[in-house]
RNA sequence: GGCGAGGUAGCUCAGCGGCAGAGCAAGCGGCUCAUAAUCGCUCGGUCGUGGGUUCAAAUCCCACCCUCGCCA
């Protein structure tokens, strides 16, 4: 029974390139469970795009004097580059500028407004008389009139921790790129989502999933809404770029871009469904009880999209379709999952893009492969707690554990065998097997059961290290039944081991391919299968009526539609193609060439 | 300030009531098919600090310190 599995990652700003901690927070563990998945011939649809609102976008615009429009675009090329270089292989990935989003998102707040979910209030905004137009909260600071901190946040005092009001704040100032302006306070109407009246569900919802969620996730969500509760939220701001409020006599108005961009995951489906030329596809993710929807984020995330998001998704109802297009009685499905994980830091401090203290996606596919770096990056991937890129451990762990571990197995005996029989797999009559060749094929076969189980439980980092103990496995019995000095005395015995390891090899490779997807590849055509594992990345230009947009998108490929995930079964003299090293040998002085490029 | 997560071997981390574990690094030995790769053995810890509960605490409770995130 093949499973439909939504893949939902995070929307990154597109105001800023994508380095190693974004990679390794959301697009990375998203694309691993991904590849798992359409190994095990479940339906995966896996959806993203660039926030192309939001204030960051805007803020970065008006540093760098060029349209919005033009800066998003410019972000939105180079996550495509990244996307394709380290096989982040998304259905689609499109934006948040687009038509159909809009649509959805519009219709989303209607259908919450018509189901009582709004209501609107009035209430002072910072207003910034040089800009003329009203500020974020977080652009404006001032002096603190209780403790004289000069750099408290128009709402709260971080120095001395009281929540403050902002009319009494000292001094306040606009944090906004060139804007000399005293900011002063004005009111404005906005709509505002009363989550309290969907708490109760919210919390349903999240018990029901208190099984399988991560402890930092239930306890950033359940864990605060039990002691704090939630409180009606606005939903909309002063904004002219943005989707406009679907309200007459609210122009100027935007929807607030952290309740639109996750309406996203949502919009992407129905835009890829359109694309693909089979409209009402979508509904298999968003319309179905038993599909599983996994959402891939950090954890500066986590409340949007434990609680938020299926809140809005709870309110909707089936006013969703009903609006949209018409249709009766759909409702949306919710999240299964939402595995975030914490934070990567660089060299011990915080990754700074403004800083360039950072390890960039882009530039780090110029000097290492995409393997090596997807390795370094599982391994240490932030599942429970925050973890640090060291340049020099990057190195090492290449070296002792991919490159020395697996991928040298991979090549010694791929060669032994290439050199001692022709060209060929040993040609051996599979029932002379000894009862410890069968013990080591069950060792490695069992673990389509472990490690598919940690890839499903999103266990990623246990899953990476099962795989690679199960290498060492091999190791030791190459070591214990030493082909090289048996290929002088006994043949048929050197031929029984190479053949075993070959064979262990070959589901190795499977069990290691959703965070190896290239070595696993090469691996795949050394053994001299004719079809790919996995499908190819493309680009494609999509037209509407705010223009074009470019999304990357992903053709399956054709064993995809079959179940891959099981044991091999290879035959006894079959043709091998000339093998090769799997991954590279890093030299250790790389490190400090790295860490000098850091900071400048 | 409130809330949440983390603080365990030189490094990275697992364990979360029952004799402190893994990988890497370091030291010793075996092997020579393989990218000087591999296999075995050894060394290595006041489990952030201070109290408490328990026959038994890294694990449960309380207080405090440090790091990170959120303040909806």
């Amino acid at each position: 029974m093949s499973e439909h599995i939504l893949i939902a990652i995070a929307w990154p700003y597109a105001n800023a390139e994508i380095h190693v901690g974004n990679i390794t927070g959301s697009h990375l563990p998203g694309d691993i469970v991904a590849r798992y998945h359409r190994l095990k011939g479940n339906r995966v649809l896996v959806v993203s795009g660039s926030d192309s609102h939001g204030t960051p976008v805007t803020m970065s615009a008006d540093k760098l004097k060029k349209p919005v429009e033009e800066v998003y675009k410019q972000y939105h090329a180079t996550f495509l580059e990244v996307f394709q270089g380290y096989g982040i292989t998304y259905d689609l990935f499109t934006s948040t500028h687009t038509e159909n989003h809009f649509k959805v998102s519009q219709s989303i707040f209607l259908a919450l407004k018509e189901n009582g979910y709004l209501f609107t209030r009035v209430e002072p905004q910072w207003y910034s008389p040089g800009l003329g137009k009203f500020l974020p909260d977080r652009y404006i600071e001032g002096t603190c009139y209780i403790c004289g901190f000069e750099g408290a946040r128009s709402d709260q005092c971080d120095k001395c921790g009281n929540v403050l009001e902002p009319a009494k704040l000292i001094n306040p100032r606009s944090k906004w790129a060139g804007d000399t302006s005293t900011p002063e306070l004005r009111e404005t109407e906005h709509f505002y989502i009363d989550l309290s009246k969907l708490e109760p569900r919210v919390v349903e919802f999240l018990k029901a999933r208190a099984g399988h969620m991560r402890e930092t996730v239930l306890g950033e969500s359940l864990g605060k809404i039990n002691a704090e509760g939630l409180k009606p939220r606005p939903i909309t701001r002063d904004l002219d770029w943005g989707i406009p409020v679907p309200v007459e006599g609210w122009a100027g108005k935007c929807l607030y871009v952290w309740f639109e961009a996750v309406i996203g995951y949502l919009s992407a489906a129905i835009e890829w469904a359109r694309i693909s030329g089979q409209p009402e596809a979508w509904k298999q993710w968003w319309a179905n009880p038993q599909a599983r929807q996994f959402y891939f984020i950090g954890k500066d995330n986590i409340f949007f999209h434990t609680s938020l998001w299926p809140a809005e998704l709870m309110g909707v109802g089936e006013k969703f379709a009903e609006i949209f297009n018409g249709e009766q009685g759909i409702l949306l499905t919710l999240p299964y999952d939402v595995p975030a994980n914490q934070f990567m830091n660089l060299e011990g401090q915080k990754i700074s893009g403004s800083r360039n203290w950072a390890v960039w996606g882009r530039d780090a596919l110029t000097r290492y492969d995409a393997d090596a770096l997807r390795y370094y990056l599982t391994v240490n991937m932030p599942e429970a707690k925050d973890s640090d890129w060291d340049w020099g451990e990057f190195i090492a762990r290449n070296n002792s554990e991919l490159v020395a571990t697996w991928g040298n197995l991979a090549n010694r005996v791929l060669s032994f065998s290439y050199k001692h029989w022709e060209g060929c797999v040993p040609p051996v009559d599979l029932a002379t097997l000894r009862d410890s060749d069968r013990e080591l094929l069950a060792t490695i076969e069992n673990g389509f059961q472990s490690v598919g189980a940690l890839y499903d439980a999103v266990k990623l980092r246990d899953a990476l290290k099962e795989c690679l103990r199960l290498a060492t496995e091999v190791n030791r019995y190459l070591d214990a039944n030493a082909p090289w000095t048996a290929i002088k005395t006994d043949r048929e015995s050197a031929a029984r081991t190479i053949y075993t390891a070959l064979r262990a090899i070959d589901s190795l490779k499977l069990l290691f391919a959703p965070i190896l997807p290239f070595s696993s590849e090469k691996l795949h055509g050394f053994f001299g299968y004719q079809t790919p594992l996995f499908g190819a990345q493309y680009t494609e230009e999509v037209q509407d009526s705010l223009g074009a947009h470019t999304v990357l998108r992903y053709r399956p490929a054709e064993a995809e539609t079959g179940v891959q995930w099981q044991p091999s079964q290879l035959q006894p003299g079959a043709r091998l193609n000339p093998p090769a090293p799997l991954f590279k040998k890093l030299d250790e002085k790389l490190a400090e060439e790295e860490r000098a490029r850091l900071g400048r």
